[in-house]
RNA sequence: GUGCCCGUAGCUCAAUCGGAUAGAGCACCAGCCUUCUAAGCUGGGGGUUACAGGUUCGAUCCCUGUCGGGCACGCCA
């Protein structure tokens, strides 16, 4: 128990060792001290920690680095924590722990449990994540899923480091895209009621199967939805001859809008009425899609309420009154050049309706209003030229916009039998992530979508994960945690006496090897949650489990001196802690057998 | 054409914000189950980090150029 004081959960191992050092560079210098680096050195012969310090401080004291090092060596302050310094290369300084040191990690665990690897860096700053805001426009598929895995790990993690995180679902539900889904559900419902002879269903129409249930549903529910082709083909003043109708591909849009604006005058209040319906009918669906995949939101964020309260209006004005709006060809433009976009954008079309831009810097105006600290965007990579222009908005209104991240989630690609698939939204043809579920499994969809980084293209093959082979990383990780939770088992003894266990024994390659990986974890998460990088984490526990395999494989845990069954139960504990704290960051179960 | 991102082992990807001998998985080769789960372990081969320059103690990382790939360039969202 004495040892504990070595190491506390206050001051890391990291923090103590920076402190030495910095003492030790204001004994053989006055000038500034800039803050020494730590490093993880690849090699174990080149110590737990090294710092390249004596390197960066050779240029400012016109010395040669190695004799810097030299110097800091010998006027670094005695620690129980070191057991030597060496001085190495072109002037590293590389410190090698005490066993004690390193062992102490392991109660460090134990007693903080769930918390370990929590720290304050986030000092209770509120951080708004918004990530999916996919049009509801239909089921959510394989590329909005990656989006919600990043998006909900980086969350997770951001948390765990000390942040106050929102998760939100902007829902945009103003918009065109809207308007033509629900067109595209009343003209299914005539179909089906055989109303329609002349008219077909349009290319640019929604042609999912959902669209089609959502009409059965809404003949069911709306009376005077169903009526006969005459009136609409008036309204769109189209002939009444019987022949079919054949609109060309170079019409389709213009058509499109005739038939929302006939749908509009023909169906009167309930065309409100099923806009209502398929709206709401998306949103839940997508809702449960994404609990199910472990994904929740704390608000789901309409962009109609921003018409709805002036919010809208009222941004363009402040734009107006700044001086940063201006008219051409009919229409209201922002200076957005003048604030480092590469071209002005349009806030207000000529015909007096707003843009989806306008609506977006009320947006973004209203998330610093809500009092965020920080922003997270989190935006498909098709959308990266966008950032400059809302960045410019900010800045134009005077808000920071440095406190503005945009983490962007490159395209995924599936593959089948080496092949790619073709994916269209607008035809139903794609897979959605409700499929990927049901055939890969949550947790395998959840750490297969964050094994890359985010703005890296991802290859999603599915043969390979839908084989449920070993090939597929979660159920390497997943299996430690099950080891251990067996081994811990047959041991059969009350966890509690092993946060006072002995740990003296803890001295083997592999358990030193161990032990160095677990005193990186909080520092690890801290640099995934500040990067946005949640696939380091999964590294991260992949390296855990491999170093956690070898031992398991080498040494039988259970068999020698009681003080030394309990040594190994406390670090096979501390593994299982981090493991499982380590996977429920990136939304993946820890499950105890398989 | 312009802008942004990317180019690392046969394949899919990492690389501690400029650090030491660039690492994993898959695939390939050779071994390990009467012992806590073989969904595991051990060993092996495999690289001019696309190419050419530059910056410095030191470059996969920063700068310039070339080649190749992706995305974006609407009064759509």
């Amino acid at each position: 128990m004495s040892s504990r004081s070595v190491t506390t959960p206050e001051e890391s191992l990291e923090t103590r060792l920076c402190a030495l050092l910095t003492a030790a560079i204001r004994k053989i210098s006055s000038a500034p001290t800039l803050h020494p680096v730590l490093e993880r050195p690849r090699q174990s012969m080149h110590g737990d920690f090294a710092s390249p310090i004596a390197l960066q401080l050779a240029k400012g004291l016109r010395q040669p680095p190695r004799e810097i090092a030299a110097q800091l060596i010998a006027a670094l302050p005695p620690s129980a924590l070191i057991e030597r310094v060496e001085l190495a290369g072109p002037g590293f300084i590389n410190i090698f722990l005490t066993a004690q040191a390193r062992q102490e990690i392991v109660h460090e665990i134990l007693h903080r449990g769930h918390l370990f690897g929590s720290s304050q860096k986030g000092s209770g700053q509120r951080v708004q994540v918004e990530f999916v805001s996919s049009n509801p426009t239909g089921p959510l598929h394989v590329g909005h899923g990656r989006g919600a895995a990043y998006g909900a790990s980086v969350a997770n993690l951001l948390c765990k480091v000390g942040y106050q995180v929102q998760r939100e679902y902007y829902v945009n539900d103003a918009g065109r895209q809207m308007d033509i889904l629900t067109v595209s559900t009343w003209l299914r419902a005539l179909q089906q009621s055989n109303k329609l002879k002349s008219l077909s269903f349009p290319n640019n129409g929604y042609q999912g199967d959902y669209v089609e249930i959502m009409a059965q549903e809404a003949i069911q529910r709306f009376s005077g939805l169903v009526v006969s082709e005459e009136p609409l083909l008036s309204t769109l003043g189209l002939p009444h001859t019987g022949d079919l109708i054949v609109i060309p591909p170079e019409e389709e849009e213009h058509h499109m809008d005739a038939l929302i604006a006939a749908a509009k005058e023909i169906l009167g209040p309930t065309y409100l009425t099923l806009h209502h319906f398929v709206l709401t009918e998306q949103l839940a669906d997508c809702r449960q899609d994404l609990e199910e995949f472990g994904v929740v939101f704390d608000d789901w964020f309409s962009e109609q309420s921003l018409f709805d309260s002036g919010a809208v209006a009222l941004i363009v004005s402040r734009l107006e009154n700044a001086g940063h709006l201006y008219t051409d060809k009919g229409a209201r433009w922002f200076r957005s050049s003048a604030f480092g976009d590469e071209k002005d954008r349009v806030v207000q079309r000529e015909n007096g309706l707003y843009t989806y831009f306008a609506s977006d810097i009320a947006y973004h105006v209203g998330k610093f209003e809500r009092g965020f600290d920080l922003i997270v965007d989190i935006w498909g990579a098709d959308h990266h030229g966008y950032i400059p222009r809302v960045r410019a908005a900010l800045s134009a209104l005077g808000y920071d916009d440095s406190r503005l991240s945009v983490p962007l989630v490159q395209f995924v690609s599936l593959f089948r039998q080496g092949e790619k698939v073709q994916m269209s939204t607008r035809k139903g043809q794609f897979i959605t992530l409700r499929e990927l579920r049901t055939e890969v499994g949550r947790d395998a969809a959840r750490l297969f979508y964050i094994l890359r980084k985010s703005d890296q293209h991802l290859d999603f093959d599915l043969d390979l994960a839908t084989s449920q082979s070993q090939d597929n990383p979660v159920y390497y990780i997943q299996y430690a945690h099950a080891r251990i939770q067996r081994v811990l088992e047959r041991w059969g003894g009350d966890p509690v006496v092993l946060e006072s266990s002995v740990l003296n024994s803890l001295i083997h390659e592999e358990e030193t090897r161990i032990l160095q990986i677990l005193y990186a974890y909080p520092a690890l998460l801290e640099q995934a949650a500040s990067d946005f990088a949640p696939h380091l984490v999964a590294f991260y526990l992949r390296d855990l489990s491999a170093e956690f395999h070898a031992y398991y494989n080498q040494v039988p845990f259970l068999e020698g001196e009681p003080i030394q069954v309990h040594a190994r139960m406390a670090l096979l504990s501390a593994i299982g802690i981090v493991v499982r704290d380590g996977l429920g960051l990136l939304g993946v179960s820890a499950p105890d057998r398989m």
